[in-house]
DNA sequence: TGTTGACCTGAGAGTAAGGCTCAGGTTTAT
DNA sequence: ATAAACCTGAGCCTTACTCTCAGGTCAACA
């Protein structure tokens, strides 16, 4: 196997395969002509890792696990230990991409009943300063235009 | 003002105004040592590059908004047609990040009930591999170990 | 006046996970 | 023989910063 029908038999990019060779996830053999020879084993590797890849483990994280299964060890402990951070961490950019959408939908809307600033000098775009889109408006100096 | 005041007059890190500075979004004038001199203009700069990143504009979407406003011309138009990609692209990301939260957790309450595996020269670990946890497991060779 | 320590500068590299491009080697078919 | 198609490693690009570094500047203190 060569690494474009590796990556069309595994549905991921030729790219994507050469960056794991070049980082070390997959440790290929190279035929007496330089090319790369994909067997088996090196197929279920990137089977597994992009597995991996789809619980959010990083490459690194990936690495680590790899290893201890290469070590004889079970990975297990590893993984259960692992994903925790990722989990966490998921969420998070999960809550910041809840928020941060819900902003741009507050301000697509008001931006239909606003219309276009005209520059003045003192503000840039009034589309963007005034976006107190997730508080009420409190009544000030709105009625600046 | 120097860099660190404005820093934390703005509630943004030296070296994120370095960054602006860097890539152009905020040209402060030259003091005869070299020290960056930021007035009121460059500060309301920062204040907006903070409101559109906020929003979810990049800073090349920025750039071209500070551009508009700097030729006299009002942003808003390009300001209403940028926010459409990153908003859908938000809305992408979003998504993806949820499926990935679920598909972590049911990996992790399913892991609760899983014993560690063994290795046996044909898994690598059955935690990751064994994640079919957004379907539910056909009967088949599943009692592997 | 010398020196210390705090602050400042631009440039450069690093981050995650690939994508893209390049020059040059190989294989296959004509 | 030669051209098309494929392969290789190396290196740079992306985002929005963050960190590090060598060297310049400044205030204070002895
Ligand atoms: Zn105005
Ligand atoms: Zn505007
Ligand atoms: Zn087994
Ligand atoms: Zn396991």
């Amino acid at each position: 196997m060569k690494v474009h029908e590796l990556a069309r038999s595994e549905q991921v990019s030729a790219a994507t395969i050469r960056h794991y060779v070049r980082v070390g996830l997959l440790q290929p053999r190279k035929g007496s002509n330089g090319y790369h020879v994909f067997a088996e084993p090196e197929q279920r590797r990137l089977r597994f890792i992009r597995q991996a890849r789809g619980l959010g483990f990083t490459l690194e994280d990936i690495q680590t696990i790899l290893q201890d299964a290469e070590k004889g060890q079970s990975p297990c402990p590893t993984v259960r230990q692992l994903i925790e951070p990722r989990l966490q961490q998921a969420r998070e950019k999960l809550e910041a991409m809840q928020a941060l959408v819900e902003r741009m939908e507050n301000a697509v809307a008001s931006w239909q009943e606003q219309p276009d600033c005209q520059p003045c000098g003192d503000h840039i775009c009034l589309l963007i300063e005034g976006s107190d889109h997730t508080e009420q408006n409190r009544g000030g100096d709105a009625s600046h235009e």
